[in-house]
DNA sequence: GCAAGACATAGATGTACGTGAATATTTACG
DNA sequence: CGTAAATATTCACGTACATCTATGTCTTGC
């Protein structure tokens, strides 16, 4: 269940870094956004994640490829569920998970256009 | 004078997050550029100095905006200079910085493009 | 040359964070 | 039920980081 407002909810609402300045409250609510994805092992799973085929992963698919051990792995996914940029499903005794692409979508608009 | 490799050269050479799972060596490359934008002040700052007349802004410009010591706003700029993000030109008694865009957009390259 | 202003650096401090070991929780299966 | 497997939680620890105060460096104008 998912009820609460999510930081990913905060990266559709501004326009891109360099057309306008950016709030103070927008920044405050997209920094853990990017705080989130700001680590080499995160970005590896949410990479991993994205690329799965049918865009979802469990555990056990991940694990394998890091040298960490799994209580790790589980904070590190959790952090990333926490912020909205991955979604959480139980199946049976697995886990699986999926990237939020919206999210991603909405952060490269905030960073990118700036080419035009 | 920029003869270092910054962070920010990492940034053009790997495919989108959700096409292929993202490599270490290009994690560890990467994640240092989302950790120098992953926090308020430092994403305002950016947003500032990109979206500021002449796309360049002194420190003068800069620290206005923020409740901050004028030591504080100088460290950030600074993280945001050594990953390369900001490019940095004195001219006189100001010292001007100017937002790569070319790194922006690279990191939204990298996170997009996944409604293809 | 000296005083003033713009910006950077150094040192100190409290807090946040990544990680692992140990343990708990949940589900399936016999 | 009871055991095994998959994942999460708790606790502890070392390191990284954001911020401030104090000080340094450099440029300009008198």
């Amino acid at each position: 269940m998912q009820l609460e407002i999510t930081p990913v909810q905060a990266v559709a609402c501004c326009s891109p870094l360099a057309r306008d300045p950016l709030s103070e409250a927008d920044a405050e609510r997209i920094a853990p956004l990017l705080k989130a994805l700001a680590d080499p092992v995160r970005l590896r799973l949410i990479s991993l994640v994205a690329s799965h085929e049918g865009g979802e992963a469990c555990v056990c698919d991940l694990s394998d490829a890091f040298d960490l051990t799994q209580p790790t792995i589980s904070h590190h996914l959790k952090v990333l569920h926490e912020v909205g940029l991955l979604d959480r499903e139980k199946r049976g005794v697995w886990v699986y998970y999926r990237a939020r692409l919206e999210a991603l979508d909405g952060l490269a608009a905030l960073m990118g256009g700036t080419a035009k």
